[in-house]
DNA sequence: TGTTGTTACTTGCGTATCGCAAGTAATAGA
DNA sequence: TCTATTACTTGCGATACGCAAGTAACAACA
């Protein structure tokens, strides 16, 4: 039998360790990017609908947010018209299995910060 | 009936919005606070023992975070000596709730960034 | 008595990132 | 022609980060 895990020696290579939480905390550790994550998971997909969150994140740091996320393959962005060309973005796979992350930051959350509760879903037809 | 969750317009004030990862992210979402909180998890105690990770973190910002997480109330800091005074850090109940976090993290992360593996418990007599 | 070692930090300082405000491109509609 | 909308980008001052070095309070030698 040979190799597996990647054709092996393929992508050991890691930024600070190989512990799985560090490498989490390389692409999620900050204080937007599972804000947008969240929304995304709520249903939202346009740039303006990712803006209008309570949160206020500016336009430069969503714009890098969401780039960064294509990069890492969590989100893809996909016309959804042409002249003028707009852009939505949707989770893929990989992105919509932080649902169970944050799950478990909600459960604690709400524990422990009385008084805080999660946003409805968008409604989308 | 009167009011309830905290005495009402107790603790209702927040930095960025109600959403509870929001409040979630004010306090952990760093590239570093977490990775505080699973050597504390795995059984670390000591600032030595906790600059020892392989992540390498800062003195500066290990002192910061731990100030922090203090403040929070997921650690308590203790003397585990006098002369000379030498200190600990331990997790409250509030920090232990966070090993449910920290599971859906490396499920996740496991799961997508292969080759990664989650570090042995500290053994301490 | 002096030197080295350990532990738990703090301080300086250059660099990187953040975030507010404003600007831009490409249209649609009045 | 003028105003709106959408999806961004650019400038720039402020904040945060992180490397290196320093400090305080001892213990243990030699």
């Amino acid at each position: 039998m040979t190799d597996d895990l990647e054709t092996m020696d393929d992508k050991l290579t890691f930024e600070r360790s190989c512990c799985p939480i560090t490498n989490v905390l390389d692409t999620l550790g900050d204080k937007w990017t599972l804000l947008v994550i969240r929304d995304l998971v709520l249903g939202k997909r346009r740039y303006q609908e990712l803006m209008s969150s309570p949160e206020r994140i500016a336009s430069n740091i969503l714009a890098d947010r969401l780039k960064k996320l294509e990069a890492a393959g969590l989100v893809i962005r996909q016309a959804y018209q042409q002249k003028p060309a707009r852009y939505e973005y949707l989770l893929t796979e990989k992105g919509e299995g932080l649902r169970l992350v944050l799950g478990a930051i909600i459960t604690w959350g709400q524990e422990h910060y009385p008084g805080t509760m999660v946003f409805p879903a968008v409604e989308r037809r």
